[in-house]
DNA sequence: CCCTGAACCTGACCGC
DNA sequence: TGCGGTCAGGTTCAGG
């Protein structure tokens, strides 16, 4: 399920771990999308001192290392009392000194438990991500300057981690649907009044789902407060062959990328 | 360098 | 009931 609201909400949710120590590991499955290292083992003892997000990752702060945290497509966190039985797909569990443990069940095994000795924003995995959507580093500029020499499906640019981190195929699909724009259109051949409203919306949409604490973006309104955006599910994530929400026009499904793509095309005109 | 498609996995669902 | 195909919210990497 995780998208960066779900992660976002999964670190909030986690936050009362922190000041309690790791008195066991167990590591029942160690073949994730990287293997989850030996090294791991340094957490046993250790105060859990910070928990923080950057994109999708999330990284568990102890005084001697950091544990680097991916869920994937299908991984979740959930702390749960230490003698509650595994189930299925429970591949590590930290043991915490307060009769709750922490599990990460990961049925497709996208996801990575990875340990970092070193500073984690010089890691590979994170030293080149793009900016977080709701910083002030995330600007309408930003994108369009990136974009110039790209003639890449728009869709496929800003689900591009490397451009700007935490936009998800659901996400994408509505960011452009509310902004107007062809999944499809060449990313250098928007403008920049154009990526002023996709910033907006990307920026919107997010912050909306971080505050509903996941996915779903009930009651979401768009900025010119348009009624017809008043809805209790998605625009057109997972509504191909439904009407349009906005128009009643049947929505289109296409793939970029391998990704399930759905869009409106009379709100998100072809390009030219 | 840019871009697309495949790959990594399991489970749910659908049609036969 | 079973089988095969398709699809799923992410990311990296090979190859054109």
């Amino acid at each position: 399920m995780p998208e960066l609201p779900e992660v976002e909400t999964t670190r909030l949710g986690l936050m009362p771990i922190l000041g309690s120590s790791v008195v066991k590991l167990n590591v029942i499955q160690p073949r994730l999308r990287l293997p989850i290292p030996d090294s791991l083992q340094s957490i046993v003892g250790e105060t859990l001192l910070s928990l923080v997000r950057r994109g999708k990752y999330l990284l568990l702060g102890t005084s001697k290392g950091t544990a680097l945290i991916h869920l994937g497509m299908s991984g979740s966190l959930r702390l749960t009392p230490t003698d509650e039985p595994y189930r299925k797909h429970d591949h590590v569990i930290l043991v915490l000194d307060n009769n709750y443990s922490l599990r990460f069940h990961d049925p497709r095994r996208f996801g990575l438990f990875l340990w970092l000795e070193d500073e984690p924003s010089q890691h590979a995995l994170l030293a080149t991500l793009g900016p977080e959507p709701l910083s002030d580093l995330f600007t309408p500029e930003h994108l369009f300057l990136l974009s110039r020499k790209k003639k890449q499906a728009i869709k496929s640019f800003i689900m591009d981690g490397h451009i700007v981190v935490g936009v998800g195929n659901i996400y994408a699909n509505e960011s452009l649907f509310y902004a107007g724009i062809h999944p499809l259109t060449p990313a250098n051949q928007l403008s920049l009044t154009d990526y002023q409203r996709l910033h907006q919306y990307i920026c919107q949409i997010l912050a909306t789902a971080i505050e509903r604490g996941g996915t779903t973006l009930r009651d979401f309104v768009n900025s010119k407060g348009n009624p017809g955006y008043f809805q209790q599910e998605l625009m057109v994530y997972g509504r191909e062959g439904k009407n349009c929400l906005n128009c009643q026009q049947v929505l289109e499904l296409v793939r970029i990328n391998n990704r399930s793509t759905v869009y409106c095309s009379q709100c998100q005109p072809t390009f030219e």
